[in-house]
Order: C-alpha cells, then structure tokens, then sequence
DNA sequence: TATGAATGAGAGTTCATTCAT
DNA sequence: GATGAATGAACTCTCATTCAT
C-alpha cells in the first residue's frame, strides 16, 4: 500500500497543492512578512527555487493559498435543517461550531482577514463571502420564518449578527489562545444556544424590560 | 498658549510617547514585521538613529507600545452604575461600544493579539488582563447580582462571554473593515441589547425552547 | 514542394543551426549575460533541456555562435574586380556596403567584439580575420598596384585602415541606430567613394597641403 | 601633505562620485549585466550596503555613471583655432585624437553605446550629443568655410562624417584591443590627416576619378 | 540628544544546469 | 531526442542595528 514514489505527473499534480499547504503553516505561525519562502520550502522537503517552479512570489502564493482555503461554507447551505425554526437554528449553529472546531482553515482565514487585510483587500472579500455571508443569510431566513409563523418574536433589525456573535467571539478566541487550551467550549455553545432561544422566545413578561 | 519649542527635560520625557504612538500607526498598517524603524522614525520628523537612543530593538519598541496602548479599561470598574441589574448591565454594554468606537487603541490590541499573539505571548495576556477580563467579572457580577434577586433568570455558566460576545464580533468587523464603514452600529447595538434583556429576562413561556 | 516533416536525422542536423540563430538574436538583444538560455529555445520552439542535449554551457553556445556566424567575408577575395584600381577598390568597397546593410551577422560580429571582447578574446581575433584583414589586405593590395603603377599617389603608410574607416563607422552607426533609421547611406556612400578618389589621386596642386 | 581621514562632509560628497569611479570600470569590464554590486563596493573599500545609500537600483548606477563620464566634448567647441581652414580642421581632428587617447570616458561610452544601447536609449542620445555631434558641426562649419572661400573644392554632403571616420575607427579599434597595444596611433593620424588634406583640396586632375 | 553613513545578515528572486522520465 | 521539475549558487535589494560625529 506503501507509494514511495509517485510518478512525475502526480507528483506535478500535487506540488502546488502541496506548497499551499505548507504556506498555510507558515503564514498561520509568522505572518505574511515573517515567513520565509524558503521554509515553505523546508516543510515539503524541496529548496526554494522549487516553488518558484510553480508560483512566481511570495505575494501570489499567499493570494492562492486563501483561494485553496477559503472552500466555501457549503454546508451551511446544502444541509437539510428539520424541525421548528428553533431546532433548525439550533442545527445550523451547532454546525458552525463543529466547522470551527475541526476545521482550521475556515478559522484561520479569520486571522489572515484582521491581520493581512489592509494589505490583501481580496482576503476580505473573500473571508465574508465565503464565510460571513452564507451563515447571516440562512441565519436570517430561519429567524424570518420563525417570526412569520409566530415562533420567534419580533424585534430589531439586525438579529443575525448578534445571533452568530457568540460563535465569531469564539472563534476569536481559539484564534488567540489556540485550540489545544481547554477553552469550554461545550458549556459555551450549550449557553450560547440557551441564550438565543431565550432571547427569540415569545414571552409575555419581556414587555418592561427595555 | 502656543508652545512650539518644548524645554529639553520635557522634549526628553515625550520622545518615548512620541515614539511609541507613531509606532502603533506603523505597526497597526503594516504589522510587525513589515514595519520599518525608519518609517516610525518619519513620522515624528526624526530619523532612525533617534529611536534607538530610546529602544534597543523592534521587539522593544513593539512590546513597550503595547504597554502603552493597554491602558486599563478602568472604566469598567470605576463607573457608578445605577439601577435595576438590567439598566446597569445596559449601561456597562453602551459603556464597552463607547470604547470601541471612540478609543482605537483598545480595539487594534485585539489585532496584534490576534496577528502578533503567537510570536508575542506577552500580548494575549495584556489583550485578557486589560479588556477582557474586567468586562466579563463586572459583566457576570451584574448577572449573578440580577440571578440573586430574581431580575434576571438563573441558567448556564459562562453567560456573561456570551454576552459580551456581540461586542467582540463588532469590534472585529470594524477591524476588518475599518471604522470609516457604515456598519451600522447603532442599530446593531439596540438589537444586542434588546435581545441580552429578553435573553435574560426571566420568562414564563420559554420553558419548551430548549 | 512542401515539407512539413524533416526525417530525424535531417532534424538532427537541423538543431544545431537553429539553436545558433536563436542565440545570435538573443545575445544581439540582451549581450551575453542577460540573454536566457530558456528564452533562446522558446524562439525555436523547444525548452531549455533541448538547447543543452546540444551544447554544455551558455559559453559554448556563445562561442559556437559566433563561430557560426563569422563566415569568412570571401567575396572581398573571390570576387573578381576589373578595370583600373580606382574601379577596383570603389567595388570593393560598394561591395563591403552591401555586406553590411545585407548581412547582420558580420556586422553584429563587431557589436559582440566591442561588448563581449574582454570575456570571449577569441571574439577579436575571430572579427579580425574574418573582417577586418581580409579586407585591409585586398584593400593595401589594391592601394599598393595603384602607387606602382601611377595612378595613386603615393602617401603615409596605414591608408588602407583610413579608406576603410568610413565603412567602419557606418557599421557602428547602424550598430548603435539600428537599421531601420534612414541615416543617408546612399549618399554617404558617394561620399566616401568621393573622397577616396580625391585623397588618392595623384594632383599637382595637394603639395602645400600638409 | 596626506589626509587619511576626511571629515565626514566630504566623505559624504565624495562617496557618489567614487561610486561612479568604480562602477564605470566595472560595467566596462563585465558589462551591465555581468557587473556586480558587490564588486562595485569593494573597489572603494565599502560593503554593498553602502551603494544603496547613494543609489537605488543598479539601473540607476548605471544611468548616473553615464551622465557622470558624458563631460560634454567642450574643448571642440572653445578651443580656438587658427589659422587656414586646412590648419582648422588639422587642429580640430589632432584635438580628437588626444581626447580619445587621453580621455577613456568619452571612449567607452561608445562602447556603451554599443552595448546597452538597447537596453539604455538614453546613452544613445547622450553619446550622440556630447561627442559625435558637436564634433560634426565643428567639422562641417570649418569645411563650409572652406569650400565658400574657395580652399576647399566642393563635393558630396555627408562629408564631415567621412572625413571623421577614421579617428572613430581608431576608437573601436582602440575599444577592441585595448590602449596599451600597440596600434600604430601617431602613424594613422598622420595618414589621415594627409588624407583628408589630399581630399579635400582644389584639385585640376581629380575631375576624371568619380 | 540626534544624526545618518555604514554595515552585514538575510530575504526574494533568477537562472544555468542536471537528470529521471 | 526532448522534457521540465528540481536544484543551488548567485545576485539584487532591504533593513535592523551600530557608532563616530
């Protein structure tokens, strides 16, 4: 089962792909400025004139290692919800945080959109795009229907984002304090979810709080 | 009342403010690595050689800017909030919004936590020391008050990071996307509030949610 | 007519030569250092690992480049000239003008002398036997037949050198505007021819001159 | 007598135009290409640091060396000739000969010329404007004067090229095989300039040759 | 205190050359 | 014979840092 050895054209095949991944390291680890193409490099096992084979700067290697990451979120979208509106936002939120949580790329291009932004403006096209966006619409469109149908109360504009709030917070912090610190995260997303569906319910003492 | 030549004692004691405010702008724009001595240097009309007299390395000027743009958020704790639990905690949540959208300093700290955290641990401490922790103990201590006396409803732990979560994801978004955006910030803030008060308030109907 | 198919072997010997071509346009262009080896076989369509299945270093296809181009200017012998010496040296010379403005490669033999001479000294002796002494000879000879006879005067030694030199520096003047320019040839020429026939001739009146 | 240290005003001043110094020899030994940065700072006892100090790019050494060694040929045009225009013009080409043999940055420009000429247009204009031209009007007006008042016969347009021609051979020849071989210099001015004097005079038995 | 010329250790990039396919 | 992926040495250019003035 052991391939050593791949022939020429799948070891072409895979080096780019290859190269992204590694790049993905280092950039995470350094920064774009700190991290040296060389040891992109070293990661692969090839010298640096290698990845100049297959990309023709630093700069265009980062650009096309945020296009190998930044799969879109399909799952926010393909994935059939079922249930009540609560428990289809439940379920969408509940994926959000598996796709933090086993997925460091989605997650790092988070990283990359406040740290190399300013100087890659596409990063942030791409982050809310393939991110931000799909999650706040179908966020929206569950809340929408909850309230039409009277299951969720009506209330100010912009619930979304302050729905999905808690799980950018989250990510954030992964960001910050990685993710092999126990963080609490289970508690988190079950007081997160306690939370959102408190704040959506229909209730009739709420009147006076505002 | 215009001073435009400083004695040398005072020109001596701004110098490292000096410094350390031009490095944030250089640092913030480039990051870490990517920034220049000489570039921090311009723009204070000195030249490099100058900043060295004061710092013995980058890392030195990088670190001791950070040390002076963490200032505690003292506020937190100093201001006298009144009221029922929930107008204090709408208080301390207006009081954070405040901060962001008028103090950068505070804000961009999360940056460099997020961007230069890993090569500067020091950073991730200051970022938790000086933000977020005094908001998330008076946060809770407001909560656990409101709990205590019935105000508030009683329910999973680690409520108040979610709570303040909405906070952080605002702060993110104006990091990625700068300030001069319209992101539409008050009315996010009325939806964040609206729905901490219903999400904590304490409620007959919401029994069956979760 | 048509043959779209070499065999190999003609192919074979085929390379060799448009490999030269390639590299004499090249290094025109680009001088030795600067001219890539890749870009040469791009020209006849092929990549770098076939230019070096030919030759074994940038040198050897610089020198078998020049080799190559520097056919020996055997008109300026072969041909034969008639009538008088004056008729016989203006055909030679009308005869180094077509040779210049007709071929480049004797004339770009020169630019190489000029540029590459202190890296290649095999370069100058190349230009000077194959150019410069074929014709500085036929030319003295011519010279030598005229003063014998009494046709020419007869005068300070190196003259061919002199009658030469105008063709000379027409060729550099093409060398440096390229041969697109009009730069007046025709009647440079006439010129030239002009002034040989008067500086040679034998006259009564040139005694006061020098 | 002897200044070891400068003060550090005039290193500063002097620096540039040692740069020039050095890199002028080095761009005629190896040509732009195949010069090296490195080898310019050391002929100077610097490190190449110290070359980006005073210039930006190579390019730009270049360019400024160029400008550096193109001293306008002024003497042509002040000096004072007296005298018969045959005197004149005998004057003017002895002048250029002591230029070309005394001054080696007139001469290798137009060795640039030749060389990076394609790659530098501006050298082709410098070279053309600081020596070739100047010389030509000076030698056309005295040829004019000449044949107006009837010391030179008058004949083919482009005459001051011809009769310039062979000092321009003898600076590529002098280009081609270097100043310290002997070329046979004093000989060849002498057969030129009797050349020219035989060419240029009112000749009665000249009619016949064209 | 401030300067800025000089340094030198890299970093990105290029390209002649090799060699397995 | 032809390819082109890979190499690695070399080169240009950068920049944190030093230090004499």
């Amino acid at each position: 089962m052991i391939m050593k050895k791949l022939t020429r054209a799948q070891q072409k095949a895979l080096r780019p792909i290859q190269i992204l991944d590694a790049a993905f390291e280092e950039f995470i680890e350094k920064g774009f400025s700190a991290a040296r193409v060389e040891d992109i490099a070293s990661r692969i096992g090839v010298t640096k004139g290698t990845i100049y084979v297959y990309f023709p700067t630093k700069e265009e290697i980062f650009s096309a290692m945020v296009r190998h990451i930044a799969v879109p979120f399909e799952a926010v979208h393909t994935n059939e919800l079922n249930g009540s509106c609560s428990e289809q936002l439940r379920s969408l939120l509940l994926l959000c945080y598996e796709h933090i949580l086993g997925d460091r790329r989605t997650r790092e291009l988070l990283r990359f959109a406040i740290s190399e932004g300013i100087r890659f403006p596409e990063l942030i096209d791409t982050h809310y795009q393939e991110l931000v966006e799909p999650i706040l619409e179908r966020t929206q469109a569950i809340i929408d229907e909850g309230v039409r149908i009277g299951e969720f109360r009506s209330g100010t504009a912009p619930f979304a984002r302050v729905i999905i709030a808690p799980f950018v917070a989250m990510m954030v912090d992964v960001l910050i304090l990685g993710d092999n610190r126990d963080l609490g995260v289970p508690l988190y997303i079950q007081s997160h979810l306690d939370f959102v569906m408190h704040g959506l319910a229909v209730s009739e003492t709420s009147g006076s709080v505002e």
